[in-house]
DNA sequence: CCACCAGAGCTC
DNA sequence: AGCTCTGGTGGC
């Protein structure tokens, strides 16, 4: 809303009533307009108290003050307008540079600027506790620059890191994708560096807002950190992300920003530098760079096994088999009696993928989200389908294992695709003489065969693993997300070097050999489609998905926009909701799919959000708060 | 008699 | 979503 309209004046007798736009955090996406007393204005960015609703919250002062009669306030509204409380700062808290990021956000991730400021600040300053930002240093006469770094091994990087560090006293943001790396890295950093760096915390509350004081008034040139430290409150000529293309920079809750463009972004507006280090490049950076792969693992350690020459491993109760084969057995018992550990990685977790009536066929959904349960086995100690409970593999409801078919009464249920709970006695009886693991809480004295999903490839860099074995590869990549073949191929490509040495590394340090590693991937066509590039590069890997991508119209060629709708107690409200919003997109050109039941969220695809933002707005006005907002997620990768 | 809590109601 | 007002409950 705002000030458009400037050329109607309705109330010329009410010329002189000066204006502002204040931004008042929350899920809605237009500015709110207050009437102020004194003669200047609160300056852009300042937090003002205003009342709203039956109470009083602090927002934003957005942009110059003007006149009543230059709103687009129907007339009536005149009544109704209230004044700024109070005036809560002398300078704008957040800065210039984080005050245009808020506006940044709110345009890209269609959040609103509202949404944007409560994810950036931290609630002290929306609570209105006093804080003074860092000054702005002089204008940079520089310009944005990009610098890639990309080596597998995490050692090569960290040195490279660290020498950037201790170059210059310039300021810099450097980010991992774990919290974990960032405090190793940081603890193993040299005196000189560390006095003038601060580790940012992963929590939030006191110990957030100690980071943003002491950062903002300089106490350290240099900040580490996850995810979270994007935000910290300081003009850097410099901004390192390590990994660059891992998923973990996205954040887990909507609206789902991504740690690596924020960072871009905030170099580009402060026209200093970004390097983007990690064992491969994203998508968006290979397809802006093309940057090319120098390091390729060895031949000889990437082993490739046939799933069509796997045993067969019969489960009660359970269709399907786990692949295994002989070459893994042989792999396996060989390295540990190396004395190096041996991961296994399947990604099905629980005990069947799913479960199916034996009469009908009908599969167990999720009452709650849809989607498919699987089963897990109590902690009862017992196997078997029978003594299982259901869990959603997508939102995690629990429910009982129900005595019926719900849709034909039938009282055989069959569980499909056997998971890592069957796998743990099967490789038991396989593997003799050595510790079978599925669930490692700490350092495993003796080599063992440890059993998880994808997660444990951060394991590797504590232990010494000698085989990395992936159980079915095929499965990785054929999952119904554009990205599953990325996902897939950067997993196995960390498996390769993550946690080792290079040979003649000076300063590593000695609590572990570090040899190298062999890769064994089960597969029902071995070294065929993407697999081949991980011999041949990440590079390739990009060419041929890229192309693909392309052709499909998927990110990052485009955005994919998931709207998904407030669920209020009544459903019928919801459904109209729906169609309101279906017809505001196609007014506006916008063609939205519904994949038609309930539950299930709208998506459109875009080439940019200028035009679905316009279109969305009405829907997010203030005045629609009793029936909720709907959430908008948008996947740019 | 009042402290405490859950639920309702409201939003330039 | 976040804030306050309301009215019911229960402790002393």
């Amino acid at each position: 809303m705002g000030k458009a309209d400037r050329g109607r004046s309705a109330l010329n007798g009410d010329l002189g009533l000066r204006c502002i736009d204040v931004v008042v955090p929350g899920p809605w996406w237009n500015a709110l307009v207050y009437a102020f007393d004194g003669e200047s204005a609160p300056a852009e960015g300042v937090r003002v108290k205003v009342p709203l609703g039956r109470g009083e919250r602090v927002g934003f002062a957005a942009g110059p003050a003007y006149d009543f009669s230059e709103t687009a306030m129907p007339p009536g509204a005149l009544k109704k307008l209230k004044y700024v409380k109070e005036v809560l700062d002398e300078t704008p808290p957040l800065g210039d540079e984080l005050w245009s990021l808020a506006g940044w956000i709110g345009k890209t991730f269609l959040c609103g600027m509202g949404e944007a400021l409560q994810i950036i600040c931290p609630t002290p300053i929306l609570q209105g506790e006093p804080f003074s930002p860092c000054p702005a240093p002089p204008g940079k006469n520089g310009a944005f620059q990009e610098i890639l770094f990309y080596h597998p091994l995490d050692e090569e990087r960290f040195a490279y890191y660290r020498e950037r560090l201790s170059n210059t006293g310039e300021r810099v943001l450097l980010l991992f994708p774990e919290a974990k790396e960032s405090a190793v890295f940081f603890t193993r950093l040299p005196k000189e560096i560390k006095a003038n760096a601060l580790l940012w915390p992963s929590s939030g509350g006191k110990k957030l807002w100690d980071a943003w004081n002491k950062t903002a008034s300089g106490e350290a040139r240099i900040v580490i950190g996850a995810q979270g430290a994007v935000f910290a409150p300081f003009y850097f000529d410099e901004f390192i992300v390590d990994d660059e293309s891992n998923p973990a920079y996205l954040f887990h809750r909507s609206p789902r920003l991504s740690a690596r463009s924020l960072t871009g972004r905030r170099a580009q507006f402060l026209k200093g530098r970004i390097v983007l280090g990690g064992r491969m490049p994203s998508g968006k950076t290979f397809l802006r760079s093309h940057p090319e792969c120098q390091v390729v693992p060895d031949r000889k350690n990437l082993v490739f096994v046939d799933m069509g020459r796997s045993f067969k491993t019969v489960i009660r109760g359970i269709e399907g088999q786990i692949p295994l084969t002989r070459a893994l057995i042989e792999h396996t018992q060989a390295t540990l009696s190396q004395g190096r550990h041996v991961f296994w990685i399947m990604d099905r977790k629980g005990q069947a993928g799913e479960v199916c009536c034996s009469d009908c066929g009908e599969t167990l959904y999720c009452s709650r989200c849809g989607s498919v349960m699987r089963t897990e086995s109590e902690n009862t100690g017992n196997t078997g389908p029978q003594n299982a409970i259901l869990r959603c593999v997508r939102c995690g409801l629990k429910e009982a294992l129900p005595a019926q078919c719900p849709a034909c009464r039938g009282t055989l249920l069959l569980g499909k695709r056997p998971g890592l709970e069957e796998l743990l006695p099967l490789a038991a009886r396989y593997v003799k003489g050595y510790d079978v693991l599925s669930d490692v809480k700490q350092k495993p004295a003796a080599p063992s065969l440890i059993l998880g999903t994808r997660k444990l490839l951060s394991l590797c860099s504590s232990l010494d693993v000698g085989l990395v074995a992936w159980l079915d590869l095929d499965a990785e990549g054929r999952k119904v997300e554009y990205n599953a073949r990325f996902q897939a191929f950067s997993m196995v490509w960390e498996s390769c070097w993550r946690g080792l040495r290079q040979d003649g590394d000076k300063d590593a340090p000695k609590e572990r050999p570090r040899e190298k590693r062999i890769v064994l991937i089960q597969t029902r066509r071995p070294g065929s489609g993407w697999q081949r590039s991980l011999w041949l590069g990440w590079d390739h890997f990009w060419k041929r998905e890229l192309q693909e991508r392309k052709h499909l119209n998927v990110p990052p060629y485009s955005l994919w926009v998931q709207i998904d709708l407030p669920d209020k107690k009544d459903g019928t409200n919801r459904h109209a909701d729906k169609q309101t919003l279906l017809q505001m997109l196609e007014k506006a050109n916008i063609f939205a799919m519904d994949p038609g039941d309930e539950k299930s969220p709208l998506w459109v695809t875009v080439k940019s959000t200028d035009r679905l933002a316009a279109a969305l707005a009405p829907r997010f006005e203030i005045k629609h708060s009793r029936l909720g907002f709907p959430v908008v997620t948008v996947w740019t990768e």
